[in-house]
DNA sequence: AAGGCGGTCAACCGCCGGGAT
DNA sequence: CATCCCGGCGGTTGACCGCCT
């Protein structure tokens, strides 16, 4: 069931907003300040609902917003994280000052995306379209797998941690082996998170020329810019993690559609899927990279002058 | 000049997690 | 413990605009 509308919509006006309405709203949260937005039309004397005012606020005339396009820095930094994080277009949103989730999204959809695709690059996946012809072709021969939702709802919603973590590679577009989302491990080998090869003649990565499987920590200890990267996504999906307490936060794939978000109610998938990122992070942990993220999220040269940018793309104006 | 078309982006919708009661 | 309510999130929609034919 889900909740009742929050506000009368017939009492409601929707639609573009007038510069009235916005000086109405702007007066009010300038001597108000913002919060308990179901009050604010009331209160600010507008015919809108309060969700309608808390976004307008928020991706409009929030202060210290940017209104200008995004720089060539920005767009790197979108990409690095969308590759890393999926659509969370909040988080990616909260390392561009003055951009909104909603900034991020419609740039993205608008613009990156086909940016990508034009460079040969899913943007889904961000990794090379035809390696991704070349791993459905792999993929079609392989056995089914087991179904990870109970409902069937969101069984299209990989966690975006582990599917991205490799893709870290990906993005840095050193052709690193053409991974699947991890299979669920069964609970013995589940503190291992162990990835198996798809495609065993994808170019080289690390630990590629040696075997059928590879390990997370391979990737975390073989090359430190992938492990950086790695690491800052975990630290950023964990810091997400723990402001949002917990269970839910890290489901839903980068492509899920439909309300894939959210753990619901813990299929059994899901929790596997807990314990291989909580193998991950203490992999982490023990590689101690974890506190480089801090330095490079710092330094705007990272996303400019690293292997993933996307000058090396040529993809800038 | 006008209609079609595609791109952009503000706004809406539905769902979810979490705090309050 | 259960329920309600609020804020937040991501996906989607539709109005607007500029370009092209």
């Amino acid at each position: 069931m889900g909740r009742p509308p929050c506000c009368d919509k017939a009492n409601v006006k929707k639609g573009p907003w007038t510069p009235e309405e916005d000086a109405k709203l702007l007066a009010y949260t300038s001597t108000h300040g913002t919060g308990n937005w179901t009050n604010v039309p009331q209160r600010a004397g507008l015919k809108r609902c309060g969700k309608s005012c808390r976004l307008r606020y928020t991706n409009y005339l929030r202060p210290n917003l940017k209104h200008e396009n995004f720089t060539q820095e920005e767009e790197d930094l979108i990409v690095t994280l969308h590759a890393m994080l999926g659509s969370r277009w909040s988080l990616i949103a909260n390392q561009l000052p003055g951009r909104t989730d909603n900034d991020v999204k419609n740039y993205w959809n608008t613009k990156l995306s086909k940016k990508l695709r034009q460079r040969g690059i899913d943007p889904i996946t961000h990794r090379p379209i035809a390696d991704l012809m070349h791993s459905i072709g792999a993929l079609a021969i392989r056995p089914p797998q087991p179904a990870h939702s109970p409902n069937g709802g969101s069984s299209s919603s990989y966690l975006p941690g582990p599917a991205a973590l490799p893709l870290v590679h990906d993005v840095a577009y050193h052709a690193a082996g053409i991974l699947e989302p991890p299979p669920l491990p069964p609970p013995q080998q589940q503190q291992q998170a162990v990835i198996a090869r798809v495609d065993a003649d994808a170019p080289a990565s690390p630990a590629a020329d040696h075997g059928q499987q590879l390990k997370w920590s391979d990737f975390l200890a073989d090359d430190a810019a992938a492990a950086a990267a790695a690491s800052e996504a975990q630290q950023v999906l964990g810091q997400y993690h723990h402001e949002a307490g917990g269970s839910g936060v890290l489901a839903a794939g980068s492509s899920s559609a439909g309300g894939g978000r959210g753990c619901g109610d813990g299929g059994g998938g899901d929790d596997g899927a807990a314990a291989f990122i909580d193998a991950i992070l203490d992999c982490d942990k023990e590689t101690g990279v974890d506190q480089l993220i801090a330095e490079l999220l710092a330094d705007p040269a990272y996303y400019a002058g690293s292997s993933s940018s996307s000058s090396e793309m040529g993809w800038g104006c």
